[in-house]
DNA sequence: GTCTATATATGGATAGAC
DNA sequence: GTCTATCCATATATAGAC
């Protein structure tokens, strides 16, 4: 629960650019943006993860972009386009981060550790962006809503396909599938609401501590 | 995660009137308030739990309640008052909830089932007041925020101190007490972000499954 | 204690110059 | 593509009658 306020600081660039920036090189799926207009991302996903969607206002935006709050209108027809493109590329960067961690694992059950802790710790190093994610979606307009729907599914999918992938080779004993694996995604997703960058807990901690729980919760009985 | 968007039908008055009434009968800690500012804080949780505080208009709050917006101010200071008022309620109600489960159980493992399964319970059955208690913290003004830490303080210790019970007693086994209390504690606050009124799960099915989930955790290797 | 009416401020978004 | 200036809607909270 942690009882302290979450003092969130200025997103530095490094930290959410990956996230933000255009998904380049990809064959068909590149939406090229300015330079401007990632910057106008990332002052406005500090924004909203400081203040909430609704409390934020375009001139706290156009301000930390260092612009007029006319400048915002010529990159993002309004607020809520911006949330919008934040929320997709934040969706879709962790949505990427699970299939690829799934992928790559040797058995279901380091899988499950890399999903688990992984989807963890970036809910630790990109806090203010997973707190958008997590915590705006219902200010997206319910067109917007529907096409971030399509990737969440995706995520849920990927942890339910690993634990039914582990049951079924007896590696892991889970009572309820879908019931385990929304557990555990808010085991992760929760950590963007209670983390504080300076605090004792460093995402690597976590990763290491939330990939151990769901292992253990998952292999049960033994 | 789950990929719906959570429609909140209106707060019944069964549901919450418990929870935000005046902690009836107890002496001295009683703050006695009208019928009409009882029902004021139930517009107000339901509207706060629907669109966020900051989204939420005080003209929403009255027509709820059935007054002009002049009326609330009658009842509650400003809109900000109206929300700590429910904030410190739902903390403390839901504090007193894990404070009697744990006294009540016979063993730390079934205090730990009782107060993991029953605060997802309560998660669910109060999800618009869960909401507000868990995700609408930061809009507190730093006088209200300081007195509503403590109280999460309290909640944060009695999962703590059945962790380290059942360690004690060799019952439980468990790496690490903070970061597994806290984990645990995520599990069942989410619950409020994702459950949904008519869906599949039922507060009753909920408590089952996270009681078990919460003690499969701590039981570990065996 | 409730109302109508309104003061006062603030926000999203646009117009039009450069 | 960025600016200054501003429109217009809406919001919190208050004044004063009943």
């Amino acid at each position: 629960m942690l009882s302290t306020v979450p003092s969130t600081p200025p997103l530095t660039e490094t930290a959410v650019l990956a996230a933000l920036a255009p998904e380049g090189g990809r064959p068909g799926g590149a939406t090229d943006v300015s330079d401007t207009a990632v910057r106008i991302m990332l002052a406005a996903a500090d924004a909203f993860a400081e203040h909430g969607f609704p409390a934020t206002t375009t001139r706290d935006i156009a301000s930390r972009a260092g612009l007029s709050p006319a400048g915002v209108y010529v990159h993002f027809a309004s607020k809520e386009v911006l949330l919008f493109e934040i929320s997709r590329r934040g969706h879709a960067r962790a949505r990427d981060l699970l299939v690829e961690a799934a992928r790559d694992a040797a058995s279901p059950t380091e899988a499950l550790r890399a999903i688990v802790g992984g989807f963890s710790r970036w809910h630790a190093e990109h806090h203010q962006l997973g707190r958008i994610v997590q915590f705006e979606f219902r200010h997206l307009s319910p067109e917007h809503r529907a096409e971030v729907i399509e990737l969440r599914k995706d995520i849920d999918g990927v942890v339910a396909d690993v634990l039914r992938a582990g049951v079924e080779s007896g590696e892991l004993d889970v009572d309820d599938v879908p019931a385990t694996a929304l557990a555990l995604l808010s085991m992760a997703i929760d950590v963007a609401r209670w983390y504080v960058p300076g605090g004792r807990r460093t995402p690597e901690a976590i990763e290491r501590t939330y990939g151990d729980l769901a292992v253990r919760l998952a292999h049960g009985r033994g």
